[in-house]
DNA sequence: CTGATATGTCACATATTTGAGACTTTTTTA
DNA sequence: TAAAAAAGTCTCAAATATGTGACATATCAG
């Protein structure tokens, strides 16, 4: 068993997954450039996929914010520095997100889950809490705002990316400036 | 056959499919609160219910923005209507855009319904397009950036009302002025 | 109350998806 | 180059999803 196939499996179907949770194997397989019966050789189950899936964004979008996080100790640059990891983890970090908000699907989500979610997630909450705490009631702008903003520039960002008509480091300077203006920093 | 069945079909379906493109008839029964045979009743084939939703976002999204688009002559005020009529779309609006985006489900889309998005999301485009030029060139925010902001920006919104931690009108004024200052307006 | 309309229940045929066995071909590597 | 590993082909059984007929209930208007 190759582990290069096995993670180009866990790419493919964390991309279709994505767009379509309930997207059939045989998507996955196409994506993936191979036959239906070898994706089977890897992950026997369907939840055995979606499972590894979970885990593969989990581990790389914590490892990614506690990365930027590192960067500095000032806390508007650490806001800048997770969203550019968010941006770099891209679906990674918007799938599992969705995931997280989904109603009805609880079953893809177990107490370990819930701790690495916090580990991703929970650091951005956590500096924006920090931000507003300083900005002392200047801005009526929310924590709660800030959160989910945060979330909706990287959905743009994402999207830019998609169309490919803006290249990275464009993505990212838009971003952030979109952001800390957004949020009155 | 009650027209108010078929209507709440539709919604359940927008709603189950804006999550899961590939849910199961189940499944938006059980959020129709019904049986799958009645459901049948009303929509012999998926097909056809997936395009009804289609037709139904269409039809309300493109009446709410055009709506938008008459309160106002003045660019900035009709950008700001077309935001907060987006908002009340919510899903509706959302889940047409995704449809676009989507890889591989070009099926579900023909020449009308390419118009009709025109109708839609063309609108924001051009209003965009209008205030980029005025400001000519002040500002490094590209249009390409400012329409995928535009929608990021409403994801946030329909995020934030998930939560139910903020009311309509809170949600409006925030993602308002989050947008205009994330587009330096 | 009564008939009409809408919905629910059960049953069933068909279609699609899933997962795996057996064997062949291709690719890797020693 | 030859053995081992990986991937493809063909096949098929089981599970799940889809669509419909027949009939029982429920709901509602007159």
């Amino acid at each position: 068993m190759k582990e290069e196939t096995k993670q180009a499996i866990i790419e493919a179907a964390i991309f279709v997954f994505n767009e379509d949770l309930s997207a059939p194997m045989e998507k996955v397989a196409e994506r993936a450039d191979m036959t239906r019966r070898t994706l089977h050789r890897y992950f026997g189950e369907r939840r055995e996929l979606l499972s590894s899936c979970l885990q593969e964004m989990q581990k790389v979008c914590s490892i990614a914010m506690a990365n930027a996080l590192e960067i500095s100790d000032n806390p508007k640059e650490q806001l800048e520095n997770l969203l550019y990891a968010a941006i770099d983890c891209g679906v990674k970090y918007s799938f599992l997100h969705k995931i997280q908000q989904l109603h009805g699907y609880q079953h893809l989500q177990n107490e370990t889950d819930n701790a690495r979610y916090d580990q991703t997630f929970g650091k951005v909450r956590m500096v924006l809490q920090n931000l507003h705490k300083k900005t002392d009631g200047v801005s009526f702008i929310t924590v709660e705002w800030m959160t989910v903003l945060f979330f909706g520039v990287l959905t743009a960002s994402i999207e830019a990316l998609n169309h490919k008509k803006m290249n990275f480091s464009e993505i990212k300077s838009s971003a952030w400036y979109s952001f800390k203006m957004g949020i009155n920093l």
